[in-house]
Order: C-alpha cells, then structure tokens, then sequence
DNA sequence: TATGAATGAGACTTCATTCAT
DNA sequence: GATGAATGAAGTCTCATTCAT
C-alpha cells in the first residue's frame, strides 16, 4: 500500500492504535476516529490506506499473526530434534503464555477474532496455524499414529492452550496465572501420554 | 417488577428474544428495537421493564444462570453417593455439553460475558457456580487433599471443561464436538488422576 | 369532574404534586407518570380527571389564581377605605411578596406561564388580575386621572412589582430579597407620585 | 473549535439557528434536528461542533453576551464624562430596548437563561455583566455613595430595566412597549434622584 | 497526501397518551 | 374508578464513511 517511508511510518502507527484500541474496547466500541487520533493521524489519513474498520482489523490481525510465526519460528525449530517430546510441549506453552501476557494484542485478536461473529475470519487463521504446527510436530514423534488421530490430538492440544491461556490472562492475581500454566502442562503430558500409550 | 400476568409474560418474551439476539449477533449489534420486535412487543414495552440495554443483558444473564444452576442440581446432586470420581467427571461433562449446545444462551452469557469488558460481571457468575460446585465434590472424593490444591484443580477443571466446550461448539462437522467432549473426559481423567497420586 | 370525595382528594393531590413538578423541573420537563407518582396516584388516574399535560397545568395555575385572589380579598380590600394610597401601595407589595416567597407555585405558574410560549394564556390570567384589581384602587385616590394614564400606571406598577418579586426570589442571600422589597416600594412611591403631581 | 474557514461560516450559521429556534419555541421544546436543518446543515455537523444540546445553547448565549459588551462600549463609554446623570440613566435604557427589541436572542437568553433552572449560569452572567457596569458608572456620579448602597441601587436599576424590557417587549401594540420604556426611564430617575437625596 | 468538515442512517431512550383488565 | 401495561412518534446523539480543500 504505502510506498514512501513516511507512509509506511503511519499505517505501522495506526495498527498500533488500533490494537491497543481493539484490545481495550473491543471492536464495535473502538472507533475510528479515537485510532486515528491515538495514531496522531487524521481519520481522512486512515481511510487513505484502509478501506474499512473490518479492513483495519483485519491488518491488526495479519500483523500480529506474523508476529506470533517469528516468535515461534525462532523459540522451536532450531532445538527440535533432539528433544523429549515432552520438553517441546512445555517450551511451546511457555512460548504461547509469552504471546499471551506480552501483548494487548492477545485479547483484541484471538479473543474476539473467536468471539465476534463478524471477525471469525481472522480468529481462525491463528488457530489453524497452530494446530498445523503441533500436527508436523506430532509427526514427528509420533509417526505411526493414524492421521485422524494425530490431528484430533492436535486440535486438543491447541484448544486446551487456547482456553488455558484465555483463563490465566484474566487471573488476578499474576500468580494464579502461573499456576495454572504449570498444571496445563503438567495435564497435557498426562494426556499426550495416555494417547500415546492407546494408539502406537 | 411486572405486577399483572400480562406483564410477566412479556418479560419472559423479551428475555427469550434477547438471549436469541444477543446470541446471534452480540451484545454490541442486537438493537433493542429488533429485541423488542422478536417478541412481539414495542419498544416502549420493553423499556417498561428494563431501564437499559444493559439491564436487559444482565436479566437474560441471572435468568440463565438460575437454569444451569437448576440442571445440575438435578443432574447430579441425587446420584453422588456411590459413584466412582471418574463417572461423575464424564456426567458432569455431558451435563455441561448438553447445556452448551441445546441453548443459545451458552454463547450469549457465558462467552460475551467473559469477552466483552462492559459484561464481565455478569460472566463470572457462572464460572464462579461451577467452581465452587466443583469444589464441593472433589472435597468428598479428596478429603485430604490440600484445601489449595483443591481449589487450583477445581480451576483447572472447569477451565478446560469451559475451553472446550467453546471449541466444540463451533466445529463444523458436529461429529467433531463428539470427538473432543470424549478426549476431554479422558484428558480430565489423566489429569486428576495424576494430581490425586501426587498430592494425597 | 370527580363527584365522590374521594375523587376530589385524589384531585387535590394531583394538583399539589403537579404544581411541586412543574415548580422544580419546569412544564417541560415534568412528567406526567412522575406526578401520579408523587400524588400516589397511577398515571390511569391522572388522565381520568385530566385530559392532557397542558389542562393539568391550567387547572394548576387557575387554582393558584383562586388562591391569589382570595389573599388579596383577605389582605385588603376591608382595610382600603380610609389608608393613604402609599399604606395601600406598601400592603400590596408585601401581600404578594408573602405569596411568592411562600409557595413553589409561584414560580411554576407565574414564571413559566408568561415565558413559555404553550403556557402564555394561563400566564396573562395573573397579570391581568392584578392590573384590574390595581385599576381599581386607582381609580378610588386619583378620580380625576385621565383613563389611559391610569391604565398605564396600573401596568407599571404590576409590571414592576412581577419584575422585582422575580429578582427577589431568586437572590441569595435572603436578606437581599428584603432589601429589595423595601427598595422596590420606596421606588414606586416615588414614581407614582411624580405621575399624581404631573398628571392630575 | 473549528480550523477551516468553511467549519466557522457553519458554526456562525448553526448559531443563527439555534438563536432563532432557542427564541421561538424555548430550549426544550427546540429540536436539534430543526436547528441543523435551518442553518443548512445536516445533524452531524451540528454535533461536530457543539457536544449537546446545552454546550449548543451555551455557545450562542456566550455570543450573544459579547454582542451586548460592545454594544454598550460603543454607545455609552465615549459620551460618558460631561453628561448629567439622567441622560446617562436614558441611553443606557435606550441601548437596552434597541438589543432587545432588535435580536431574537434576547427572549432565548435572557430570559430562558434565567428562568430555566438548567440553564442559569448562562442567564446570570448577562445580569452580571450589567450590574457590574451599571456600578461603575455609579461610583462616577455619586462617588460619596456607601459601597453597599451602590451595589443595591446597581442591582435595583438592572432588574428593573430587566422586569420592564421583558414586559414591554411583550406588549401588543407595539406603541405600549415605547410607553413602558418613556415611564421606566421616570420611574428610575425619581428613585435615583430620591436615593441619591438621601444617602450622601 | 493530509486534513477535518459533512453526511445521515440508525441506535438508545423518553414520555404523553390509550386501553385492557 | 383504578391500575399499570402498551404504544410509537420523536428526540438526542454516535459513528463509519465520503469529500472538498
């Protein structure tokens, strides 16, 4: 979209904005005119580069979802191979409560991106991503388990995280929080053990 | 507030065309007046009962929550005694499901209200009946457990039943749900027993 | 209207909550449904005895009228024959002044009745009162003043009386009210004897 | 508030308005929707520039007292210092029936500002404004007058001016309302001159 | 490009009045 | 008579979006 950098600059601003926006309002009360000023631009500079709110939403979205690929990309693939299977479990929720608890993004995103009818488009794409990721690794350590069965544990995997993360987000207080990452994963190994045990 | 039969029925009208609505469209997009239309009532009528919207959301929310408390008080409370702890985690967890996906309600309290910030009160209710509920039965299956570990499981477990009734809900095809309400039971299963070895 | 007694209380009440009404929030902003309220009446009620917001107001003001007339019987009229016209003048003023400064529906009629447009009729009624009546006693100390002129002084007087009651009542602190109402009468003793030595 | 040329020819034009339609029909009962439309404006604009109804009414009171400031600097400041008192007394009440007679706004401020309870403040300044002046030009012809004696007969001449404008403004034939204005002009010199006697 | 004025559909809410019980 | 539910026009205000400058 933007070609100069000055452009550039002010769509990154607006996103901002915008995310912190849709975090602390929720979409449908996050208005454009509050983004556009928070981002220090005018709301005819916002409709310059998107076409709409959903657009804008949808931008906060994408952004953030390539966020979360580098993220992981860097935290995973490299200490793979030589792993315990459960070693990877853990780093990978330790790498989601990071996401999580670091960013407003978090809610503004993945919450609503499931919540709010309208946005599902954007809420699925993260999830998706995740369960193809834990798929290949699963793959990996598990290579004889049947297909559907792999990608039904996947999806568990990543729902249960979903909504473990959900819940430690808005524990009050912190600590609760970690608890309650240390007995999701502690409830996952148990699982993926069981799992394991039935269907090899 | 309605003092003639006339008006308690047209409360409960209104009640049910809102929990619909809100339902279907979010808090955020039902108009009072298409609620007020779906139950065959002007706007005016339904202003007569409820002084806001809000007040609305928090009536078909407290209506709700009475009926789940209700359900479970009837589905389990008579069956207790004798059963093994497993059983009545699975029972539960199909008490939980059928609630979930009969009534539009599920999504419409349990979800916005967790969600959405202006709603959250009105969210934590029910999250609150269930854990304290739940604590109450590990209390006779787990005597001696720690009165903390006993509340953090408590946690744990409505969470997870809470998570993935979220994700069951909205899978597509419905055989999928059936799948993940029984890797649930079993992962619940895994977990507790787990804790139990542990930490009596 | 009401024939049996207890529809004239309740007329009564409705009346007295009605003046209280439109004396603290204006004709406009009171409501008719907060008004049967205040009478411990229903709105049903209300409408039976009165047709509309506006007949309420008039039947207001015209008792307010009644009640006016009836002070001034009592305050003056025995007492006029053998007073020198500035006794009768001083009388006159502090018999109003005890009006307004008595009863909340001195402002609601007397006020709102001359400034607002709807309410005009029911406004004029009072000061149309007011200047026959002052006419009148004219017409008994300057016999001779030319008829024009004694209507002109009549509507000075009321118009001045109505323009200092007004200021008085809302001066803080009540002692200001006093010192207006004494200045107020120096003030048209002084006018109306410049006008009686000019003009007769 | 406005940056644009074209943003302050609106708001001067919704002003206009709003002191038209403050005046005919009283601030309740004058709709913002009727205001927007008489200036040539749709709703939005309206509240682009003015946050409600009230800030609406504010504003063109404000406007209004800033007229009435030059109006008297122009008229009266210059003649001020070789003029006997009671030809000072006679422009100054001349000055006031050309504003009033001449504006709309003065029915819609003056007198709804100070009859409305919700909209005192905007009523009051103009009195101030007034009495303050009127003080000032005191203490230049009397200046052996008590302090406390001035601002009481301050206050005496500008709610009387005030009472007598309101009436004459009212008056039908409009030959009466140039009556009212020649008496009042003699009612007020006779006070002055008696009090004037008295106290110095 | 950038600004901010302009638009107007549509949301929530109020309230005088009517009507069934 | 009395009650209070029912009605709906109308009012204030919001906000996504467009457009002139």
């Amino acid at each position: 979209m933007p070609t100069q950098d000055r452009g550039r600059a002010r769509v990154e601003a607006i996103l901002d904005a915008a995310e912190i926006a849709f975090a602390e309002t929720g979409y449908d009360n996050a208005t454009t005119e509050a983004i556009a000023q928070r981002a220090g631009a005018s709301i005819g500079s916002l409709y310059q580069f998107f076409p709409n709110k959903r657009a804008l939403f949808e931008a906060v979205s994408t952004r953030y979802l390539g966020r979360v690929r580098e993220h992981f990309e860097g935290t995973l693939t490299a200490a793979l191979p030589d792993m315990p299977w459960e070693d990877v479990l853990d780093m990978s929720i330790d790498a989601s409560w990071a996401m999580a608890s670091s960013s407003p993004a978090f809610s503004a995103i993945w919450l609503q991106g499931r919540v709010t009818k309208q946005l599902l488009d954007a809420g699925y794409a993260l999830n998706r991503l995740f369960a193809d990721r834990t798929e290949q690794v699963l793959l990996r350590y598990a290579p004889t388990m049947p297909k559907k069965r792999r990608a039904l544990l996947a999806t568990m995997i990543v729902e249960t995280v979903s909504g473990m993360l959900f819940a430690a987000v808005r524990m009050i207080p912190a600590s609760t929080s970690q608890e309650i990452i240390v007995e999701t994963k502690r409830m996952l190994r148990a699982y993926v053990r069981d799992v394991i045990a039935t269907s090899t």
